[in-house]
DNA sequence: TTATCAAAGATTGCATACAATGTCACGAGA
DNA sequence: TCTCGTGACATTGTATGCAATCTTTGATAA
């Protein structure tokens, strides 16, 4: 399958294609632990390896990829308890970032997450779950430029999205009623300007998804077919 | 000045690059602003610019350089207000970090940290003090391996080091009274065993050296002779 | 004097080619 | 059968060279 990446201009090669990547990742196109060759990447996107290396590496220090010199770029996978890491370490990061964006959570943002949440109720199926819950945290964090804190909580988000994944599937849409209710309770307290309580919520929305986590090892099986 | 890398085994020369070069940033021999030319460095290291592209890509994503396509790169330089945001991260990181190493801060950890932090106290110079200061933190946080927090921080000391540096300046050694105390608070916490309290001292901790930043905007003036 | 433009020079971006390294399969010996 | 080597193959690492782009300089006109 050939890739081609809209503006192509010269000079942004590798970062086409890190993003390209990343959102194959993320889509759940590759698996963790699964290989990556540099040639078969620079094949698809049409160019020589040298922008996959680079695009390879902003990906590693966004740990999404783990490589090995001289051997070679896996898709990162991550352990029970790393995954537990990531989860309380987004518990102390996005109540922060949510108080950075607050002054700019309008009554329009409000409305949009609402709609948001609700829409989530009535997904269909896991992936469209997926991405309405990643539309509406990012419609929460990005609402003012931050120097580091919105891309740290993307990171941390993409790195865990095969487990989230993974877990979604496994417990199936229909009972996933404690996350809605945390969602309108979020949303409830953003209305009312309650900014102390959205905190508080947002944080034991994250805590909660992580005990749920530590509860079901079995996520953390998934695993790339070493033949492939 | 031509540096030569000890292990230069084939497959590892970005990484040593990339060392050599943070380190270089860290110890000052860059300034914010700096441009870095892909040509000089390649002459310096005795390679090709191949590995140093990929060098450059990995410390752009740890925040210490900064890359526009087709123009170039130069030495990461903070505002006011971004060293803040990195500060107000730092204060809900560590003390969630220190909390993973609190077990293994064993007293032979403890007579260690108390031995920096009196060090600290006579440090006859700037550097001396910097450096002692990086090592307080380094003991307290890498007593157990983790999967990004250790590296989070580690990543966050990193990007605000040239203003701890141009602060510790201005405020001279002798000025570093609340420091010194905040230091000895910790070690003492820890010897205690008390975790909340030790928490707690490193947050306030990170929290006044920011207010103190806060009030000294000028720090932030520091930018590389764009003629260099 | 200042602003604008064009051309030369400097620098970065990437494709190619080859070297270094790792992996895997196969066969010999225990 | 199992272990250990050994060779061929697959893959990664990097030097080189040229194309694309940006920057600077100097000249021109307002």
């Amino acid at each position: 399958m050939t890739v081609t990446i809209p503006t192509q201009k010269h000079g942004n090669t590798s970062l086409a294609i890190a993003e390209s990547l990343r959102h194959a990742i993320l889509r759940g196109d590759y698996t963790p632990g699964e290989r990556i060759i540099q040639e078969q990447l620079s094949a698809k996107y049409g160019g020589s390896r040298i922008p996959v290396r680079e695009a390879l590496r902003t990906l590693e220090s966004e740990g999404l990829v783990r490589l090995v010199a001289n051997t070679g770029a896996w898709v990162a996978s991550l352990t029970a308890s790393e995954c537990s890491e990531v989860y309380q370490t987004r518990e102390r990061i996005e109540p922060l970032l949510l108080r950075f964006n607050a002054a700019e959570i309008t009554n329009d943002c409000i409305a949009e997450l609402d709609d948001l949440a609700k829409r989530m109720e009535s997904a269909v199926n896991v992936e469209e779950f997926l991405d309405l819950d990643r539309q509406f945290h990012l419609a929460m964090y990005q609402r003012v430029p931050t120097y580091l804190l919105g891309e740290l909580a993307t990171r941390l988000w993409n790195i865990t999205q095969p487990y989230r994944r993974a877990y979604t599937l496994l417990v199936d849409t229909n009972n996933l009623g404690i996350v809605h209710s945390e969602h309108h309770m979020l949303v409830t307290a953003l209305r009312d300007g309650d900014l102390e309580l959205a905190e508080r919520v947002v944080a034991m929305h994250i805590r909660r998804t992580r005990l749920h986590l530590e509860r079901h090892p079995e996520v953390f099986t998934i695993q790339a077919d070493p033949t492939t």
